[in-house]
DNA sequence: CGCTTTTTAAACCGTTCGGTTAAGAAACCT
DNA sequence: AGGTTTCTTAACCGAACGGTTTAAAAAGCG
């Protein structure tokens, strides 16, 4: 069964390491060398993360010399961006319901109680 | 060490079965064996999905007579649409880019076909 | 050409994942 | 009580994951 592309989207997100990488990526391109200096972990470690990344179309990858610079991909977190807008209702209802407690909650000892209704 | 919130959020949303059980869930509540019905897969299977969604605190879950009735919980998705919005600037700027992706993507689905969406 | 730098490939290892089957619980119904 | 329905647990299996170490490839430089 062949994953989707919303499959290795998510997959490739699931990895701290690689949402690091992403982070550190929208602040402009990197080598391979410079992305793995804050982890502790090897070299090759980090290379395949960089290839889970690239195969989910997260990243892309040029050539300088030795180094391969990585760039930014954010096209398929856009489609992330669009499947969580389909329940966005459900966390704003869920937000009014708690929006609701905290009010009951504080109507007691706030300077200016905000009557429901 | 224990895995973050987005960890375990992407994690269960990196599987198609689990995508589908949400989206039947944003119609409403439902029991384990209606969720389970529309798949070729074993009861255990999904009870395994369920487990792993309601860790991942996507779901909640009741009790009404022998059934296990399943709700939809939306909030780690907020947490997913924050993420995204971080990296919008980037899908917003280069739409070029964005139409190399999709190129790569089609030319990629050769032997996957293209799912729904 | 050798030598260094940068990155990847290969082989391996323990754990997790996604599924199975078979058996156990828990609540309902006569 | 016994039986049925609904769901979960337990044990197992193969494949994928995330890391390691060792070795090799590719490009620049003396």
């Amino acid at each position: 069964m062949p994953a989707s592309n919303l499959d290795t989207t998510f997959a490739a997100l699931a990895d701290p390491t690689r949402r690091a990488i992403l982070a550190r990526l929208a602040q402009g391109e990197a080598s391979v060398s410079e992305l793995a200096a804050p982890f502790a972990m090897s070299l090759p470690a980090i290379s395949k993360h960089l290839r889970v990344l690239q195969r989910a179309g997260l990243i892309s990858r040029g050539r300088n010399a030795q180094q391969r610079p990585c760039r930014l991909e954010a096209a398929p977190l856009r489609e992330v961006a669009e499947f969580t807008e389909h329940y966005r209702r459900f966390w704003d209802e869920s937000f009014d319901r708690l929006d609701e407690y905290l009010r009951e909650l504080q109507a007691g000892d706030d300077k200016e109680p905000r009557r429901k209704h």
